[in-house]
DNA sequence: AAGGGTGACAACCGCACGAAC
DNA sequence: GGTTCGTGCGGTTGTCACCCT
């Protein structure tokens, strides 16, 4: 039993949580009239047909007027959400069918937090149902570390996005206004950093999942869809139920189709894994940096978006820990074909649990003290720094970055109130350059990213490569992914450039990290 | 078998926003 | 311009079922 302000009454009520169901025990008098003393708790049966006779005579709307018109002891509220999570007639019970869930899937991917849109596309389906599946798979799939959205949901969407983008109108469903045309402006999200937090409570527990959702949501311009389309890897639970779930989509799903990166990220994830020895899944990623040789690469749709932003070339975010493209049991049968197991859940837990490398005093939000999403928005400062020879980053570097990043011109994230959002791609650009300013100037990661990624890695890179990373050499370095839209022109939406390079592109992508897996690019 | 831990789910709250008045 | 109402969504909490010890 809590106690929590009720809102409708403006009271504090003492609160009984009970079964969904109504309670039929519950309908005294206490629960009708009263107009002063409004119910909160479970309904029961009585209330329940209260309301439906109320909303029989006079209709959905004007749920305030329940109360007073039918005594029922509900402030409007409550009594819409009643009416349309579990009274409406047309309300379709019981679990999500495959399809249902393929379909949300489907439908996050294009359009994010969209609830009440989603379940507009699903019908008998509440957007509190939908929001409360999502919400669960999330976890779920952030603690078995695997990709919030299958690949071929990845693929659909940005085939489907690719459209858009080749007319310049990456425009999601709903919003009318503005698209990616504007973003192709090369526009930078426009962030107030004022408004980034620094979060110091941030434990070291190196994994996006760690980091707080409302942190987040607190670093995006948006919050509605802020971490869900991160991509996260939760630390697993000791005890896992999906321990049993098979990971098909290692040997089937890694394919021109898939992103290398999830692949990768997964693997090597998975490969950390089984080296339990090392100390932090994020480190590496931090002293790495000077090894790569790109621009401003990195950041953006490249760090936390599930697979398709993953995929972007974010060696760091894919070293640490973005999961593969795994799939939890139940989709099995519509992804992904079992195949390679992860390794052992208690080993990724020993790996995220594992304590951390030596925190800086006087760096609050160091990757090593923040985690994954500090250590994966570091990464493009950390490549800044190296593109401009300075292998050495010093205070004064960080201090020249962060204002340069501060007074980038960038443009929001177009959801209601700018046009097309993108989960894959968006809120990973938002939070990646939201978090470059305080993240950059991290970087005194003491590890290397051989004493962790191991050889292992080195094979599967040097044999796999997204067949999105498209486009020349001279192309990848001059590609800024701290911006929404460079990917747009890595053939990221299929636009820009020629897809049909792919091969041609295999040597780039694998350029781009070969310095981060000790691989000499040319050899 | 009992108790504790945990995950999944349901339901609600708080806040923000827009439309209507 | 202010208020009311409805809506959307993130976050939180309670309940139940399951699993493990």
């Amino acid at each position: 039993m809590s106690t929590m302000t009720n809102k409708c009454d403006g009271r504090k009520v003492s609160k009984v949580r009970r079964s969904s169901s109504s309670v039929e025990e519950d309908s005294g008098e206490s629960n009708i009239g009263g107009e002063g003393h409004l119910k909160k708790g479970p309904w029961t049966s009585a209330e329940d047909a209260i309301l439906v006779d109320y909303v029989k005579k006079n209709g959905e709307g004007n749920w305030n007027a329940v109360q007073r018109h039918s005594g029922l002891a509900r402030c409007g509220k409550s009594c819409r959400l009643r009416w349309a999570n579990h009274l409406r007639p047309d309300l379709r019970k019981g679990a999500f069918t495959e399809e249902e869930e393929r379909r949300i899937i489907e439908l996050h991917a294009k359009m994010g937090n969209k609830w009440a849109r989603m379940a507009a596309e699903l019908p008998g389906r509440t957007d509190n149902e939908i929001k409360n599946y999502w919400n669960t798979r999330i976890k779920r799939m952030q603690r078995a570390g695997l990709p919030i959205y299958p690949p071929d949901v990845c693929l659909r969407v940005m085939h489907g996005n690719q459209e858009s983008v080749n007319v310049g109108t990456l425009r999601d469903e709903a919003n009318q206004h503005d698209d990616l045309s504007q973003t192709d402006t090369l526009d930078i999200p426009e962030l107030d950093f004022k408004l980034v937090k620094v979060c110091p409570g941030l434990s070291y527990g190196p994994s996006i999942c760690d980091i707080p959702e409302s942190s987040m949501v607190e670093m995006s311009s948006d919050s509605s869809h802020g971490y869900n389309h991160m991509f996260p890897v939760m630390p697993p639970s000791k005890r896992l139920r999906e321990s049993d779930m098979q990971y098909g989509y290692l040997d089937s799903c890694i394919s021109d189709t898939v992103p290398i990166f999830e692949q990768y990220g997964d693997y090597t994830c998975d490969k950390i894994s089984d080296h339990t020895q090392l100390s932090s899944p994020c480190d590496p990623i931090l002293n790495t940096s000077d090894q790569f040789h790109g621009d401003d690469t990195y950041g953006s749709h490249a760090t936390l978006n599930g697979n398709t932003s993953s995929s972007v070339p974010l060696p760091g975010a894919m070293k640490l820990e973005l999961p593969s493209l795994q799939y939890f049991e139940t989709q099995h049968g519509i992804w992904g074909t079992p195949a390679s197991p992860l390794p052992s859940l208690e080993s990724v837990d020993t790996m995220i649990q594992s304590p951390p490398a030596k925190p800086s005093p006087s760096d609050p939000v160091s990757p090593e003290r923040s985690g994954l999403l500090e250590a994966i928005i570091y990464q493009p400062k950390q490549l800044q720094v190296a593109n401009n020879n300075s292998l050495q980053a010093t205070p004064n570097d960080c201090v020249r970055k962060e204002v340069k990043i501060s007074t980038m011109k960038s443009k929001p994230e177009c959801d209601e109130q700018g046009g097309p959002y993108f989960p894959l791609d968006q809120s990973a650009a938002s939070v990646a350059t939201n978090y470059t300013s305080i993240s950059m100037c991290l970087v005194d990661a003491p590890q290397s990213v051989e004493t962790i990624q191991d050889h292992n890695i080195k094979q599967e890179l040097g044999t796999q490569y997204p067949a999105y990373v498209s486009g020349k050499k001279e192309n990848w370095n001059q590609i800024d992914f701290t911006r929404p839209d460079a990917l747009l022109d890595l053939g990221w939406y299929g636009s820009g450039i020629d897809c049909d390079d792919y091969d041609g592109d295999r040597f780039l992508f694998k350029d781009a990290f070969s310095p981060f897996l000790g691989q000499d690019p040319d050899g």
